[in-house]
DNA sequence: CGCTTTTGACCCGCGC
DNA sequence: GCGCGGGTCAAAAGCG
């Protein structure tokens, strides 16, 4: 089923319409994050396949609304001065998640690792083209 | 009322 | 075999 849209693709968050620089870094093709981590919460011990993509922003957000629901699960503090913060997508059917972490050297840089791939599209993205989309639905049908 | 967030504790993997 | 680190989950509280 080809009928889907690389939603996964970057898109443009709503608060990085700054002068910032964003950095799209693909850290290594190596898809060696096969760590399945069983947990109790066994359930899927499938060589889940996500793509890791790296992002660096520059803002004094550390939460850039991407367009999708995010929800902080945890935050582990490193020895150096990095505290990764851990999120999720809300969405039960998204297994997504993103890595927020802060350089120590600059605390107004922030790397946003993404992974996996989000199987729904966007919320705020749909709602914005949803009104679009119905127009062009509704000229298309005729 | 619902959802989100925060801290702690727990568990596993790997290293040595 | 044991230790350490890292990572995740769980519960509770706060806020809108």
């Amino acid at each position: 089923m080809s009928g889907v849209v690389d939603w996964n693709l970057p898109l443009l968050p709503s608060t990085m319409g700054l002068q910032q620089q964003q950095q799209l870094l693909q850290p290594a093709p190596a898809a060696s994050e096969d760590k399945e981590k069983g947990r109790g919460a066994a359930g899927r011990n499938k060589k889940v396949i996500r793509p890791r993509f790296a992002f660096q922003t520059r803002s004094p957000n550390d939460i850039l609304d991407d367009g999708y629901r995010w929800r902080k699960y945890g935050q582990k503090a490193v020895k150096n001065s990095v505290h990764p913060s851990y999120y999720r997508c809300t969405h039960h059917t998204c297994n997504v998640k993103k890595q927020v972490q802060r350089l120590s050297k600059d605390t107004s840089i922030v790397v946003t690792t993404y992974e996996g791939i989000h199987n729904h599209p966007c919320e705020k993205l749909m709602e914005a083209l949803s009104p679009l989309l119905k127009q062009i639905q509704f000229l298309t049908g005729f």
